[in-house]
DNA sequence: TTCGGTTATCCACAAGTGG
DNA sequence: CCACTTGTGGATAACCGAA
């Protein structure tokens, strides 16, 4: 019986194959076709290559498989290359039908089918977001095999799971696929999906109603903890505490724990150092707004679940003018597609132009104002860099920019002085209300500096 | 360079708020 | 009631202009 490779070491074995074939190939050429590629262990003599999609597969059958397969022999000492079998796993169906991934896949070894007695699950997830449904793209790659590693085999891999990326981008649905995979593949695991700012609040709840034992015993029992926005724990210092107890808990006993967040974990400033540190002992994953590519494969894939006709132009239109959230390109497509059916017009590029007029603007004016974006506007407008105003220096030519971005955070967003101190360098609130005195005071007495404000508030709106 | 005034910052503490 | 928020006064050291 040959003992199944952990997870490290069949990465580094494909690594070393990879490697190998660069002989063969130009390193672009094995940048492009297989490092996109993972290896995965069926049994003794079969393995499974995960590839993005059909053509990867194709390529690798035309051009290498033979000396995978050899590679493969030898690490395993097999005789020859012809006792080795490779299957495919295609994450991305490219011809438009149906899903094909998250069938195939029982392939790691992970279990067999558990027989469904009444599941102690404690959240339900939304079927629509599952694995099948999510459209991998080089920019959400590491997320999407990072998560599907995560609930194919729960608190063994990789632990935590961390991963981050702008607002629309897909977090909640890897989240919710998690939770559906596991709550499919393990029925008798305890899910549980909470968002950070409910969490905050039964904290808050378990100390007003003197209920902490409730409050520990929904969460440090969860099997699969999946949390959402784990950045809104900044600046609520017993909240993190809290946190952190319960997270020891479910990780000491080998749960299972993922987290979201929209910046990576040393980039949230104003969270404990021992938080931090437990995020990144197991895997970071970014996810990164979708290319062109992808953002086409995305609406194609709307399309089709809506099964409405729309041309290719149009999607071609509609992809190339929304480049940042997937919401929202998504609800473009169902608000063309239900315009032009409810008028009866057929679907033209200049029918989505007109429709997607109004929902540029509609998100222009609904985006929130966050610190962060004040933060930049302030800095260009100054010509500092981001770090100046989060640094410990004083001078004048920073500290004014730095009082003003503190003003207009106060002003623009809804945040606390503490919060906002935390997001310019872990400042004490106390400075933040000094600086906030400070230049309401000098905005009332000096026309032309009040002026300059306005100015900057409308290059933070406008952008 | 040094020196004294200014002030950005942090800290301790108190009072207010909300679920 | 407790955590969070806001506000106040004071200490300190970074900054700045003048000598």
């Amino acid at each position: 019986m040959t003992r199944i490779l952990p997870m490290e070491n069949i990465k580094e074995l494909w690594d070393k194959i990879i490697d190998g074939l660069k002989t063969k190939f130009t390193s672009d050429v094995v940048d492009l076709w297989l490092t996109p590629i993972e290896l995965f262990h069926k049994n003794a003599t079969e393995f499974v290559l995960q590839v993005p999609n059909k053509f990867f597969r194709n390529w690798v059958e035309e051009n290498c498989l033979a000396d995978v397969k050899n590679s493969l022999a030898a690490a395993y000492g097999l005789p020859s290359g012809n006792d080795v079998g490779v299957e495919y796993i295609e994450l991305q169906n490219v011809t438009g039908g149906e899903m094909t991934g998250s069938e195939t896949l029982n392939a790691g070894g992970a279990k067999e089918p558990v027989e469904r007695v009444e599941a102690a699950v404690t959240s339900i997830f939304n079927p629509k977001l599952s694995f099948s449904k999510f459209i991998v793209g080089k920019q959400n790659q590491f997320a999407y095999s990072g998560a599907w590693a995560v609930a194919n085999d729960p608190g063994k891999q990789y632990n935590p799971l961390f991963i981050w990326g702008g607002v629309g981008l897909g977090k909640t649905h890897l989240l919710n696929a998690i939770g559906n995979r596991v709550n499919e593949n393990f029925p008798k695991v305890k899910t549980l999906y909470v968002q950070t700012k409910t969490f905050i609040n039964d904290f808050i709840d378990s100390i007003r109603f003197g209920t902490p034992a409730t409050f520990r015993n929904k969460y440090s029992n969860v099997e699969c903890l999946l949390i959402d926005d784990i950045q809104f724990l900044v600046g609520k210092a017993s909240c993190q505490e809290e946190f952190f107890y319960t997270f020891n808990a479910i990780y000491d006993s080998k749960k299972q724990i993922v987290l979201t967040s929209d910046k990576p974990p040393k980039d949230i400033g104003g969270l404990e150092e021992r938080l931090i540190s437990r995020f990144v002992w197991g895997l970071v994953v970014p996810i990164d707004p979708p290319d062109l590519e992808t953002r086409i494969a995305i609406l194609r894939s709307k399309a089709d679940e809506e099964r409405v006709y729309v041309p290719e132009d149009v999607i071609l239109y509609l992809a190339s003018e929304i480049k940042t959230n997937i919401r929202v390109l998504e609800g473009a497509l169902t608000k063309v597609a239900a315009n032009a059916a409810l008028l009866g017009t057929p679907l033209t590029v200049d029918t989505a132009k007109k429709i997607l007029q109004d929902i540029i603007t509609k998100e222009k004016e609904t985006r929130p104002v966050t610190i962060e974006r004040i933060q930049k506007a302030v800095a260009e407008h100054y010509s500092l860099k981001l770090s100046d105003l989060k640094s410990k220096r004083r001078t004048e030519m920073l500290a004014i920019p730095r009082h003003i971005a503190m003003y207009l955070s106060r002003e623009m967003t809804p945040s606390s002085h503490a919060a906002i101190g935390e997001e310019f360098g872990g400042k004490d609130h106390s400075t933040v209300i000094h600086a906030i005195n400070k230049i309401k005071a000098k905005a009332e007495s000096d026309p032309f500096f009040s002026a300059e404000l306005n100015k900057i508030v409308k290059k933070i709106n406008y952008e």
